[in-house]
DNA sequence: TTAGAGTCAATAGG
DNA sequence: CCTATTGACTCTAA
């Protein structure tokens, strides 16, 4: 199904180009980044401040810390702006005048745990699984949160108090937000800034003009507006993720033209349909596609997967993600209860859904299937919705059912009555509102901690309800900010033409209705789960028992970063790791502490994240959510500072407690944070007292890796026989076997240093079936010359055969083939014996003749040259080599078997076939020449869409055609 | 079921 | 202490 978006995308990438558009959404992303900075837990509060400074870097440089320009001034009177329509506008319709109807309430938005508040969890849960350390971080956390939640209390007071007078929509009146509110979290914001930069250039929105007191959220909106527009407009360079600065440098200084312009942007966004379309009922259930909501904007650029622009979606298509995610969020706080009309969508399985009615039958006598499953796949993938997700709650179906369901409907016609149950429930499910909504939200209560691991979950996977933790305050207002930001972002991105939605970016936090925003601030973040997926919903400090709504909402936070991951064009993943490296170098900052604090990831993912960038195209939208935490960090003034701060309290904790005495510890001495609170009362569960024992990985021996290379080299799809061969062989299990061929496989592709990605393994070669009788003895060969190689050296002639020596190249091969990523792939010299014979098989010959070895030599050193080769085929200059590690690896298909099914392929899943003719052409590997060579680098297909990364696992040629491409890009840089 | 993506966390080396 | 490597897991999708 993404195949259409990607394609879609695509297209629309080229369209756009670098258009506004684009650079709207570069801007806008950045908006979100420095927002999204706030991040971390600790750094919530700072979040708003980050964003006021950030605005400035240029695109890339190097770590910006903050520098503040006039941007920053947009970027603020941007967020009040955008905040001021969260907290007015409830849901909506009152609010309609206002542009920004979409508000709604959230109220809870602070509330929500934001996506922050998961890091935050993730982070003490790390921190906790790292027992020294985590205390520290949780102190630190604990000061901000105090502040925040100090803010979130006052608001929700507000709130409250004025609740009542909610308007009409029947949307829980918790919802509403007083401006007031809004003021004061953004008082709370300058406060928090002033603090943290007294000097400080960061300009605070009492510089601002209509800021002073109090913003004047009006001006601010405009402003905000005006910002916009001229985004749209056009900001000059392409910063990542800087918003424009250019022309609206300054808030002030609006010029008329400019609030005109704003003003034509509100009205624009109304009267496209605010996004309280999305909240309010619909007006005519029928209607799929109403005009009203015009295209999404998103469908162009932005969202690859999105919509497509064409189509109008039933309203709820129309939408844009972030108003949507909004309005989830919305409505399961306001409306818990209200399912919406058929099925009770949350948890349900097939068994719960209402059996569709006759009624309903009557209703839809003739549905077009396509066009359902087309507008379904859409959203679905527009807003990351799982198909299992779907399935379960919306048609009572198993993942399966729903791929094989939305990959080759059935006409109408062709269906029984119960083959249209699904399609009834589909088409319901796309006139209804709130459906989607619902979806996202509880599909974020689980994701969030999954995807980033934040913490929070509880665990249970299965049920979400449970878990919910409440949410400290902080994190809510984390999630504000998120909410503005996100807003932001889709105003901007959105923007592009369409305005429609623009301006309603219906606020996505939620904040758990009933929610006292009080305890929160004790609460540290939550710990609990750090631990296992066991761990259930640890004490939570209160219970809140949250309604069900509630559940779904922690994770809300989440969806900004998430829906920044996904409607973010493309980012330099490349030189956001270079940045970082450089900074975590600099001020001797370790993988370890940055992972935890900001990324929450454990160091090994930090390290391979900095030391791999997979392009941002090729990621998933999890996948790329590291990277825009990245980018935020980069953002924010004072990230060095306060990973310093960390590290020193940890260092401090930790020195405590072995001074304090190795024994007991940390529980209780830390026990004055929270975290320890939870985990150690709660933590029964599992493995109580003992800390469970380290499972010990399994290590391969060399003679194991070995052979797993080498079966790897003649098929890296071996089939269950094949694994159970090598199983019984090397006496592992088979499920080592699979898990080996999968990372192997996996990470052979993710080598690809900069440009040339290393050929997918396609498995397509089935030509060779893995022939035991031919493993065994290549085999003994290999492992005798690694013994040989041991004892001697491998320089040193190994008494082979003499066709060896002749050969000697091929056992070059046939070693890096095998261990590819070895650097021992160097010593070629040893021959193989058994490359010999066994690649002889078919045709001799041709082994000699290509060098490999030059191939090899090459490959050692550098890399490169793919550039040249792209194309491939062609040159011989394939040879040169590729990156060090892991080059593919050879086998000559020969020794198998011969055939390769098509001549052209050169490399085959990874692997690179070698065949006579291969050779000749491009003696190495680079060479992948692949089939379609001119094709894909036209377009390179798959970028787009954020889910397009998984695409199917057909020979990926998405990589092929990208690989080809970022060679011929020379730098290393990803181009996309 | 199989595979791709993304991670975790135990190890291995510096 | 760090970072890199790497076997294993979990989720998803098909």
């Amino acid at each position: 199904m993404f195949e259409k978006c990607a394609g879609r995308c695509r297209t629309s990438n080229n369209v756009l180009g670098k258009s506004e558009s684009e650079l709207r959404l570069v801007s806008v992303t950045r908006a979100i980044f420095l927002y999204a900075a706030g991040t971390y837990c600790f750094y919530t509060d700072l979040s708003l401040v980050t964003v006021l400074n950030v605005g400035t870097k240029d695109g890339t440089t190097g770590p910006g810390f903050g520098r503040s320009d006039g941007d920053g001034e947009e970027r603020l009177a941007h967020m009040l702006n955008e905040a001021s329509h969260i907290m007015k506008t409830p849901t909506g319709q009152a609010n309609n005048d206002d542009s920004r109807s979409n508000e709604d309430s959230s109220s809870p938005r602070t509330q929500c745990p934001s996506p922050f508040s998961n890091k935050d969890s993730s982070q003490n849960r790390r921190l906790k699984k790292y027992e020294n350390d985590d205390i520290p971080q949780e102190k630190v956390v604990r000061i901000y949160q105090e502040e925040l939640a100090k803010i979130m209390t006052r608001r929700v007071e507000d709130m409250r108090h004025n609740r009542d007078g909610f308007p009409g929509s029947g949307m829980a009146p918790h919802m509403e937000r007083p401006p007031e509110d809004i003021r004061m979290a953004l008082e709370a914001y300058h406060r928090e800034l002033a603090k943290i930069q007294p000097g400080g250039n960061i300009p605070t929105l009492h510089n601002l003009p209509g800021m002073p007191p109090f913003p004047n959220l009006l001006a601010l909106q405009q402003q905000a507006m005006q910002a916009q527009s001229q985004h749209i407009n056009g900001s000059g360079a392409i910063q990542d993720l800087s918003l424009p600065k250019e022309k609206n440098t300054k808030i002030n200084g609006m010029t008329d033209s400019d609030k005109e312009r704003s003003m034509d942007a509100e009205e624009a966004i109304r009267h496209a349909g605010s996004a309280f379309s999305l909240v309010r009922p619909k007006l005519e259930p029928g209607q799929q596609s109403t005009g009203s909501s015009a295209s999404s904007p998103l469908g162009n650029a932005i969202l690859p997967p999105a919509i497509t622009p064409n189509e109008d979606f039933s309203n709820s298509a129309a939408a844009s993600p972030l108003q949507r995610m909004a309005s989830i969020t919305n409505s399961l706080i306001s409306q818990p209860p209200n399912p919406p009309h058929h099925a009770p969508p949350q948890r349900s399985m097939k068994a719960v859904l209402p059996p569709i009615t006759q009624q309903q039958f009557d209703l839809f006598n003739n549905l077009n299937t396509e066009e359902i499953v087309k507008r379904v796949k859409e959203a679905l993938s527009q807003y990351s919705i799982s198909q299992r997700l779907f399935g379960e709650s919306v048609l009572g179906l198993s993942q399966g059912s729903v791929s094989d369901l939305l990959a080759r409907p059935k006409p109408w016609h062709m269906l029984t009555q119960k083959g249209r149950e699904p399609f009834i429930r589909m088409k319901m499910f796309l006139e209804d509102e709130n459906a989607v909504h619902k979806l996202v939200a509880s599909q974020y209560k689980i994701a969030p901690e999954k995807l980033m691991r934040t913490g929070n979950y509880s665990g249970a996977p299965s049920c979400p309800p449970n878990m919910n933790k409440p949410m400290p305050p902080t994190q809510k207002m984390i999630s504000d900010a998120t909410v503005l930001l996100s807003k932001m972002q889709q105003e901007q991105l959105l923007g592009s033409g369409h305005l429609g939605h623009l301006g309603q970016p219906t606020p996505l936090l939620l904040t758990p209705p009933g929610f006292p925003p009080h305890h929160a601030v004790t609460l540290p973040p939550q710990h609990h789960d750090n631990n296992n997926k066991e761990r259930k919903p640890p004490p939570p400090p209160q219970p809140h028992h949250q309604p069900p709504v509630m559940r779904g909402l922690h994770q809300h936070m989440s969806p900004s970063v998430y829906e920044m991951a996904a409607l973010t064009q493309d980012l330099d993943t490349q030189t956001i790791t270079t940045k970082i490296k450089e900074a975590l170098l600099a001020n001797n900052i370790g993988q370890k502490i940055f992972g935890e604090a900001v990324l929450g990831l454990s160091q090994g993912s930090v390290s391979e994240l900095l030391s791999k960038p997979k392009p941002w195209h090729m990621l998933s939208i999890k996948g790329r959510e590291p990277f825009i935490r990245m980018q935020l960090w980069l953002s924010d003034a004072h990230n060095i500072d306060r990973l310093q701060a960390l590290k020193n309290e940890r260092r401090e904790a930790n020195k405590r407690r072995r001074s304090s005495g190795p024994g007991q510890d940390n529980s209780s001495d830390t026990s004055s944070n929270d975290t320890s609170e939870f985990y150690h009362s709660s933590s029964p569960g599992p493995i109580p007292g003992a800390p469970s024992a380290k499972k010990q990985r399994v290590l391969f021996s060399e003679e194991q890796k070995e052979a797993l290379r080498l079966a790897f080299a003649l098929d890296p799809y071996p089939n269950m026989p094949t694994i159970e061969f090598l199983a019984a062989e090397l006496g592992l299990s088979t499920r080592t076997i699979t898990n080996w061929f999968h990372n192997h496989r996996m990470r052979l592709k993710q080598q690809a240093p900069h440009g040339l990605p290393a050929e997918p393994p396609a498995r397509d070669q089935a030509s060779a079936p893995f022939d035991p009788v031919q493993f065994r003895l290549l085999l003994n060969q290999r492992l005798l010359e690694l013994q040989k190689e041991r004892m001697g050296l491998a320089g040193v002639p190994l008494p082979y055969p003499p066709y060896f020596a002749a050969n000697s190249n091929f056992a070059a091969l046939i070693g890096r083939g095998l261990l590819p990523t070895d650097e021992r792939v160097k010593d070629p010299a040893a021959g193989l014996d058994l490359s010999m014979p066994l690649k002889r098989d078919p045709d001799g010959d041709d082994f000699e003749e290509d060098d490999v070895e030059s191939n090899l030599g090459s490959e050692d050193s550098l890399d490169d040259d793919s550039k040249t080769e792209p194309k491939a085929a062609s040159t011989p200059a394939g040879r040169s080599s590729r990156r060090k590690p892991a080059a593919p690896q050879w086998v000559n298909p020969d020794w198998q078997d011969e055939k390769p099914r098509n001549p052209d392929e050169v490399i085959i899943n990874g692997v690179c076939v070698m065949r006579a003719d291969d050779y000749r052409r491009e003696a190495t590997e680079t060479v992948r020449v692949e089939p379609s060579p001119a094709p894909r680098e036209s377009s390179p297909a798959p970028q787009d869409t954020p889910r397009a990364p998984r695409t199917p696992r057909t020979p990926s040629p998405d990589v092929l055609p990208e690989d080809k491409i970022k060679t011929e890009a020379e730098d290393d840089r990803w181009e996309y």
